[in-house]
DNA sequence: ATCGTCAAGCGGTTGG
DNA sequence: CCAACCGCTTGACGAT
């Protein structure tokens, strides 16, 4: 926001069912942009001289800039002036970032130059564009999973109501055949799937259900249908 | 005074 | 080994 870029973040969701390419915009209309659109951002750019200064003079950090005391990881008692970069050094690393993603160093420089930044800056720049990037696309699909983990607790809510009214009617517990003996297996090597709650055989292997041998199922948890009626 | 944003530094990871 | 990248962090700065 402070770059006031209303372009905002494009963005896609890596979540299932949803597309989510790289280079398109694509993914949900969602749009989280906070756009505060406090739009008086003064328009000073601190990159121009400020003064009379003639001399490409950027408060810190652009070309021509002594490289050997802040260059070599220099963190001195007190950081130089920040750079804040001017709109139109702003807007076009946007574009270029629309057009990808990531920079060759033919491109990176070729930018730098065009922006009278330090190819380094250039690179930050877009380091840091690519994690605010993450960033919110991180946020959208907690957002995501947040819902459906709303509606999945909906549903086994209900699930859990309709299994205790199951229960009330008295059903006779299903009997279990052994899959290899096909005969009726002890209650005691029976086990329940922690999913759903549905009886299988302790060993995990496939087990038939005597009323419908017709419905044994793939997999032996999640057979088609729940069948609710008998 | 506090908070959000953002450029930049630093250390770790990875691919060539 | 080195360069590029990433995640985390710091500190400057503007807004509230």
């Amino acid at each position: 926001m402070g770059s006031t870029s209303p372009s905002g973040l494009e963005l896609t969701m890596a979540v299932p069912g949803l597309s989510s390419s790289s280079g398109s915009e694509g993914g949900f209309g969602c749009n989280a942009g906070s756009g505060s659109g406090n739009a008086a951002m003064r328009d000073l750019d601190m990159n121009q001289p400020a003064s009379g200064g003639e001399e490409e003079e950027f408060p810190m950090g652009s070309v021509e800039e002594d490289e050997e005391e802040r260059g070599a990881g220099a963190v001195g008692p007190h950081r130089p002036k920040k750079l804040r970069l001017s709109k139109e050094q702003s807007r076009l690393l946007e574009e270029s970032f629309r057009l990808n993603h990531t920079l060759t160093p033919k491109q990176k420089e070729a930018l730098a130059v065009k922006l009278k930044l330090r190819p380094r800056q250039v690179e930050v720049w877009f380091q840091n564009r690519r994690a605010r990037t993450k960033l919110k696309q991180t946020e959208l699909e907690c957002e995501y999973l947040k819902r459906c983990f709303g509606s999945l607790t909906e549903e086994n809510r209900r699930l859990q109501r309709e299994l205790e009214e199951l229960r009330a009617m008295r059903v006779a517990p299903p009997t279990v055949l052994s899959p290899h003996t096909r005969q009726p297996l002890p209650a005691s090597a029976l086990t329940m799937c922690p999913r759903c709650e549905r009886i299988t055989a302790a060993t995990g292997a496939p087990a038939a259900r005597t009323p419908r041998p017709a419905a044994a199922a793939a997999n032996p948890f999640h057979p088609r249908r729940p069948s609710a009626a008998f």
